[in-house]
DNA sequence: CGATGACTTGACTGAGTTCAAAAGCTGTGG
DNA sequence: CCACAGCTTTTGAACTCAGTCAAGTCATCG
């Protein structure tokens, strides 16, 4: 943990709360993940009502989601920041088998606890809202309900991808994968749209523990993939987790395998 | 392939249709998986919604339900049999993502492509129905569409724990987890509640090289791992692909891995 | 500046893969 | 009933990729 676990969340003002919903709706339309979150499939009444509900906050990197021994007490949609999904295990093992981006959901309705433990990897802004309340709400309005399975069928879809990454590629795919994952992700980019630009800089949201944690290795092995890669130009280390994409198409290349007819 | 992969799908008669309703909910009333399926968690009307749309079919072993080129045209409740989901990819290498037994749901709603394949790993019995006819229902029915909610959360916690599984186990480990999550789903028992039973045998419903890319290895290490626990009289094998549980105690044990204090 | 934590590099080991061959089943046809 | 073909499964031996253990380097911060 890079910082020390305060549960300190540094609440925003409300931004809402009883008889507020125009100035609700406001900050909504202003939201920077507003064209992609769950919020813009909604109907406008459905929209106000989950409006209602929510309160921004802020959530230090390191902090808890749900998981562990917690219950799963609330939900949220993710403003700013990089959540991971952990499965762990008592003997020490574990495994980052989720990541969450800003717009996606976080969260674990129906359950009162969950196998998985959801924590904040980077600082956090997100709209959270309690799960009693959300799990009501989706009674309420099915719209809501149909936009969480959306979201959750494509989770499945790719946590199942996720696992051929894991069980079948080597460590050089695996990576390769991952950065173009996270590359894809943070600049929001929709799955099927891929970037056309050959260079581009990011600042990974993970550690190398972490990110061989995602790949089923050790951070050894991802800081000799990451030096063989940096060796042969196709991606450059800034200082701290800098990252600078040279040849994107070669990575795209590397995350497949190399294609024998 | 175990069977000429033909489509003659050996059809029932329909047990239901306009007007059929009473006939519909008797045969409900006796189905096998009446009480574990999704149906049991629906109101009376929505039951019957749904009985009116399905019809019960045979699928021989080998077919492919969806994916691949085909469209994601239809769903299925499976009665009798065992599904596999698999992650193909064009290179040859494939992972089973996922296993679907008696009682639970196939399909993959609001898509028209899948990224996954799902093909019957033994002969099948299911209560099929139209992909967007089951679109319908579920819009028109929030209660159906809350349970298949609740299904997919729980089908992504499965996934999720499988990863961690295939990432972070050891080969024994694999083997011994899915010898023993095939056994309690064949047996149909609830997550929770593990067997007593010290002695126990089945078939298992899948071939050598399907358990290895359950479990992202090869074929020869999982006939290694079933020698090794064979040797120690953990399991025995019957000819073809008779399974005997010995020490179902000792199974879960090396499951978990050692656990060193 | 020295301490702390994150990352890199090196040398060695080993679990699981790969390639190859033998052994078991199942079904067919003479 | 046996012989044979076409499978799946088992077993053996050599190899390899990633893991393990152990130093060493680099950044950041009090």
């Amino acid at each position: 943990m890079r910082r020390p676990n305060n549960f300190a969340t540094g609440r925003c003002p409300r931004v809402n709360g009883a008889g507020a919903g125009m100035t609700t709706r406001i900050k909504c339309l202003q939201c920077v993940v507003r064209r992609t979150a769950p919020c813009s499939a909604l109907t406008a009444e459905t929209a106000n009502a989950l409006a209602r509900i929510v309160h921004r906050r802020r959530i230090s990197a390191g902090q808890i989601l749900y998981g562990g021994a917690q219950r799963v007490t609330s939900c949220a949609i993710i403003i700013q920041g990089v959540v991971k999904v952990v499965s762990a295990h008592p003997d020490g093992r574990n495994q980052i088998v989720g990541l969450q981006f800003p717009s996606d959901f976080v969260g674990r309705p129906y359950v009162e606890t969950s196998p998985m433990m959801a924590e904040a990897a980077t600082d956090l802004e997100v709209c959270s809202f309690s799960g009693s309340a959300f799990e009501n709400l989706m009674e309420q309005h099915p719209d809501l309900e149909r936009t969480i399975l959306r979201r959750t069928l494509d989770d499945l879809d790719a946590a199942r991808e996720w696992m051929f990454m894991i069980a079948r590629k080597t460590a050089e795919e695996r990576v390769a994968s991952l950065l173009l994952m996270m590359a894809r992700k943070m600049r929001g980019e929709r799955d099927d749209a891929t970037s056309q630009d050959q260079e581009m800089e990011l600042d990974l949201p993970l550690s190398r523990t972490e990110i061989a944690e995602c790949l089923g290795m050790r951070l050894e092995t991802v800081s000799r993939q990451f030096a063989a890669l940096k060796a042969q130009g196709i991606i450059a280390t800034g200082r701290r987790r800098g990252l600078k994409f040279c040849d994107l198409a070669e990575l795209t290349r590397r995350a497949q395998g190399a294609v024998e007819v």
